[in-house]
DNA sequence: TTTACTACCTTGTATTGCAAAGTACCAAAT
DNA sequence: ATTTGGTACTTTGCAATACAAGGTAGTAAA
């Protein structure tokens, strides 16, 4: 039904622009939501298998390289169709409430 | 995060009337949400285990008795959390968009 | 008495989210 | 030189959730 609102959420922020983990666990708190190390960075690597991300890695200013992750064309595909199947809850959302 | 959606639905469904298993999977049907017997039936044994539903047996004219499940107090409590909790998810989804 | 329909329940599996602990790079302070 | 602190990535083990599939049982019509 709900497949994965945090997956959306990640396509979501990595269409705007690329980012590496940390950067996106900032991003999540900044938005209110509340997501930890160890539930993102396996997410990362799914979605990476699965063909939606893809990563290269940057030596930082400050501290160890990062792996910036930037979306795919198929990320983009299914990204548009979570934005479809968001806004489908929302709609039986309203209509349990009616 | 996302602290189950179709227990939400569930007492949002129950809040409005009493409902056994069947019907609150047509409603479900009805608001176009795909779910299934093996996952609904341990999600309202769970939710009447956390007191957040009762339930009474009823005869029906036609095939075996029911059991209609009743919204209780903590459980419109907890529907309020949670109607919270999906407004919030919504601005959160809002603010990624941005 | 078999078939059909309705309804409830259970088991096993895959996935997801998290806590916790671990690895490793870099730079500044000792 | 070595320790400390900060940043970043990774892994392991556990609990919860959703589903497929199969099972139990009551009622009534063929």
């Amino acid at each position: 039904m709900r497949k994965g609102v945090l997956e959306y959420c990640i396509l979501l922020i990595l269409s705007r622009k690329e980012a590496y983990a940390s950067s996106i666990l900032e991003e999540l708190k900044a938005a209110n939501m509340l997501v930890v190390e160890g539930t993102l960075y396996p997410l990362l690597i799914r979605q990476k298998n699965q063909g939606l991300l893809s990563y290269r890695w940057e030596e930082s200013t400050q501290g160890p390289p990062r792996k910036y992750y930037v979306i795919t064309a198929k990320g983009r595909e299914q990204l548009a169709e979570m934005d479809a199947a968001w806004q489908e809850l929302g709609n039986s959302i309203e209509t349990l409430k009616k």
